[in-house]
DNA sequence: TTTAATATTGTAAAAAAACGCAAAATAACA
DNA sequence: TGTTATTTTGCGTTTTTTTACAATATTAAA
């Protein structure tokens, strides 16, 4: 095994654990341990684990990769998700559906927020893995390849059979006259259950989905209790939406 | 063999295997560990691949998941994943588990075969979707974050209900007197479904897991059709298997 | 404090890498 | 075609890295 690959096993372990021995990983990685605590040293050189008696311990950084991620991004849909995640409580039930808005979501969602996340999207579920406190659950179904999300009956009985507070939406167009549109058949049957599951419906919606309008409703327009979107909320495009009392943020 | 060729060479292999040895590389490719360091010089000059002392390791490793990384066995996972895949028929309907060796049984399947997999796994419902024509399908329910599957009542039942003709299934520990064993109860009683559910159960196995047991029974050594192992299937310390009808590849 | 576990330091051996050079293969070109 | 330049490769040598072992010092815990 390579020396790399010790430390990389290291780094796995200390995370999973919350600690490493000197005498473990010397048995496990079949090396002495004068040479695992010469990873552990390097390794505690570069800063990536705390080096003590015996082992060592994960480098305190749970601010940090929030701090770091977020930072990054300045697109429009980061702006959304930056407004977005305020409305996200402890303790909340909320359902996520497959954009990459709500995949941008998903990486912001602050360590301390401990609240329970259906989604039907692979890599929002993978992302969501990486959050300390949240519970994941996974709706089942036909894996549709390209979107990396379940479709199918199975993803709408399931989505029928539960309870929300919050539903965050990615949506395919929206319009005061015809509400929220999808172009795919099978999406918009989903979105419907996921609007009637949920006590509140936000919409993730960029600029240039609005007064767009595609193949099949999901919903008219009063049932969205609020619109995220990346651009000023008090845009003249906007005025509309209010006026049939829907939030704007 | 050309110089290229030699790179594409090594580049499938570190993506297959995790990692490459100058060592291996030069018996394998026949060429001096010279010509070999010098390959893993250009390549790493493109940022290809991660040189070390003794190989080289994938670039990427940092954004891979635990399992996928730390991963010593994954040589021996390989040349089991590669031997379980001429099991696979088109047509067939199969129930993968979670283990790594699934995950690289995943990567290999052929494009031209035309099945269907259900799995309750993220990271290789994540890599199937890159096959052209396997149907996939996923089983929700509560996500186990680091193991990165699906746990639960929701798993029971969802894998209660159907049918399929095959089984892959990796193993905490087998044994002839206790049968295949696991060591987290949740985990055992999904593959007590899953055996249930399949015509076939192939059990895929590395050596260190022979007369290996574990807190929680799965099923008796009866119930496994096919243990694909890493060792010569003539190996003595199978004898006792065969005898009780277990097939060994 | 005493004792057992863990660290540190120095050393030696083994493995791997780097270097320089020359032979061989390949490409370029008159 | 023959000649020359370039690339590729292997080999011996030197240097560096990695590792284990032993002796000694330090730490933590009974």
């Amino acid at each position: 095994m390579l020396k790399e690959e010790r430390h990389y096993h290291i780094l796995d372990k200390i995370i999973l654990d919350g600690k490493v021995l000197s005498a473990d990983l010397s048995i496990e990685l079949n090396v002495s341990e004068d040479t695992i605590r010469r990873d552990l040293n390097e390794l505690s050189d570069k800063e990536l684990i705390k080096k003590v008696h015996g082992g060592a311990l994960p480098i305190d950084s749970n601010n940090l990769s929030y701090g770091e991620r977020s930072n990054f991004n300045l697109e429009e849909k980061n702006i959304i998700a930056k407004k977005a995640v305020n409305l996200i409580k402890s303790g909340q039930v909320i359902i996520m559906s497959g954009s990459t808005t709500n995949l941008q979501l998903a990486k912001i969602i602050p360590a301390d927020i401990n609240a329970t996340i259906y989604t039907y999207s692979l890599p929002i579920a993978l992302q969501l893995t990486e959050h300390p406190s949240i519970e994941i659950i996974f709706i089942g179904g036909k894996l549709h390849k390209s979107a990396q999300v379940t479709v199918g009956l199975d993803v709408v009985s399931s989505i029928s059979e539960l309870r929300a507070d919050l539903c965050f939406m990615g949506i395919g167009g929206i319009n005061v006259l015809n509400g929220m549109t999808e172009p795919d058949w099978e999406v918009s049957h989903i979105k419907k259950c996921m609007i009637s599951a949920s006590d509140k419906v936000i919409a993730l919606c960029t600029q240039n989905k609005v007064n767009e309008t595609k193949r099949y409703t999901v919903a008219p327009i009063n049932k969205i209790d609020t619109l995220v979107t990346d651009k000023d909320p008090n845009d003249l495009i906007f005025k509309d939406f209010k006026e049939k009392g829907v939030k704007i943020l």
